[in-house]
DNA sequence: TTGAAAGCGCTACCAC
DNA sequence: GTGGTAGCGCTTTCAA
């Protein structure tokens, strides 16, 4: 209506004071619902702050109350630099944590980190943004988390519990899973299994012990060249499987340490002529939604990432509160569909 | 280290000036890198915040400086109301979305909204929570955009343009990408071709509308039952296109106004016991990350979804420099995959 | 039941 | 170059 930018300067509470004729103090009451202003007073306010299109301005009342009610959400990236959340787990989870966050009124803050990760979680945690942190994933950043964990309650990490830690983690029975998938591939009597993954990140390493103690239970020996540390993303997965291939390495199945992964792995043995589950049986793990819809459909162990998410955030909250809330590790399930094949072929 | 929560009161400001021996306003100019301030002195407070790990508090910094540096980026979903995000169009869009406004530097605050959609746009710019908004999807609230664009610049819209619209839009040529596709279906011989989507969302109009170019382009008529307006989710899809399927309307195509649906108009379709696409060809819209893994592959419209979130950000920071930007149409490309067909069936 | 006043932590103006 | 001071818009004592 005015200006050349054509903004509008939006109402502040002291216009609405003098507009109705009484202090801020007495909006600010009567904003709030507070019984100490006379109803009559307190209707004829709210009328008059919905007419002007007034709402109450959250920096000056975050400042005051020194909250913010919003939940930073931090997805770290430590091996995929470049690229925009490939993988479909981190967007599901970032869905459902959404949904959960929103419902208890906060807002949800996203931050994407990628290398170089210097100090990001302390400097998140000190710029007052939020008033919670979520960190889907440990990455490479287990150090970080334990130093601000002590002193910085309100965090809840997504990932692998390990000994030393003190932070709160919720996260899928790798091991359990892990280990159900492989004896499952057993069963169907392959022979050569290969670990697909780097067994270095905190949760693919349970995975990866989910993995030998299936083998060891069933008398299998270990086999290094069997351990592929691919990394997390479509591409590097892609040509670390198409590696494997060239060297000559017998196998005739793959354990892969994610869903996105193992639909890689599956375009790259079909590129190389191999038929899935014929020649090579692949299970994946997440259960993401794009598993169903494979060709062919992907055997993989599910994470309730819904379960999870409200469950990370219900920790958050008690943490929040003062609480005390401890890591919890939630069931994996083994989804078989196509890719594992049924029974063996020789 | 102490207090029962066991949390650290942040350091402040003034406690930074009262370890160096200065006042309040020499760290402030020092911490922004002022020239001002002597550059040994400089250095010194730089170093000595750093140890102490201070990090400005960003909630009085952005009251006294009336900006956030934060972004609001909102999903309105008017038909998937207790839904997560099950569309991975909104999720992907998102991802580059947060890329783009990263990079610059601000934060990204993540808002769903679902009915009843009151007012959630003016209260939202009225919350001063951020400094401009980018909206996925006009949804049903082509009004409120208008209302609101006519006071408040910086909002950028994904969707379509529309005749009497004020605010900005950045899309992809809806009528282009859905004319070619239903040609495409022509060429191949398809002889009753079913639009799926509801054409009174604004985007899916202009498809629609693509679609009756394509038909009138090839003086074939249009079939009042052959307009099945779905809704943009998976479960009501797949009911619908059941229900069509049960009605004994004859079609030997569909055209799925986006990808989410046309994979489960597919399913839908093979559970019927019809083959894709033998009996039926499909075609969606959107090319999510999906559409290349589904059985079979999906022929789809595909939008450049990294190019729109990187057009998005560049008109918001645009419009918050105080300059003008107009709507955009991005080219929409069409992606041959198997869920067509090839050649007439007879 | 209401208002005056203080102050959340910061930046920027003004004086020196 | 540096420090004092005002004030961003709000909530909450405290006093009336």
């Amino acid at each position: 209506m005015k200006g050349k930018g054509g903004h509008r300067a939006p109402a502040k509470m002291a216009d609405i004071a003098s507009m109705a004729g009484v202090s801020p103090s007495t909006v600010s009451r009567a904003l709030a619902g507070s019984p100490l202003v006379a109803k009559k007073k307190r209707d004829e306010i709210m009328r008059l702050a919905r007419e002007a299109g007034y709402v109450v301005n959250s920096t000056a009342r975050n400042l005051r109350l020194k909250r913010t009610e919003t939940i930073s959400v931090v997805i770290p990236l430590a091996h995929e630099a470049s690229q925009p959340l490939t993988d479909p787990f981190f967007v599901e989870m970032l869905g459902y944590l959404a949904d959960a966050i929103t419902q208890r009124g906060y807002g949800v803050l996203l931050q994407k980190i990628v290398p170089p990760m210097n100090d990001w979680l302390p400097n998140l945690v000190a710029s007052g943004r939020s008033d919670g942190v979520i960190v889907i994933g440990q990455s490479t950043e287990h150090q970080a988390l334990e130093e601000v964990s002590s002193y910085y309650r309100p965090l809840v990490v997504w990932g692998a519990p390990a000994v030393d830690q003190t932070y709160c983690t919720v996260g899928t029975d790798n091991i359990g899973g892990a280990s159900r998938a492989v004896e499952h591939l057993i069963q169907l009597g392959r022979q050569r299994i290969v670990f697909f993954g780097d067994p270095s990140l905190p949760e693919i390493g349970l995975r990866y012990e989910g993995y030998l103690a299936a083998l060891e239970s069933a008398s299998r020996p270990l086999e290094a060249k069997h351990i592929v540390p691919a990394h997390l993303t479509a591409d590097t997965a892609y040509a670390a499987m198409s590696n494997l291939l060239a060297s000559k390495v017998r196998f005739d199945a793959v354990f892969a340490a994610s869903d996105l992964i193992a639909l890689s792995a599956i375009q790259a043995l079909t590129a190389a002529g191999l038929t899935v589950p014929g020649d090579v049986a692949v299970v994946g793990f997440d259960d993401i939604s794009l598993a169903v819809h494979g060709n062919p459909a992907l055997t993989t162990v599910r994470q309730d990432l819904e379960r999870g998410a409200r469950t990370m955030v219900e920790r958050l909250f008690q943490r929040l509160a003062g609480e005390d809330a401890s890591s919890v590790t939630l069931p994996a399930e083994l989804i078989i569909r196509e890719s594992c094949g049924a029974k063996a072929r020789v």
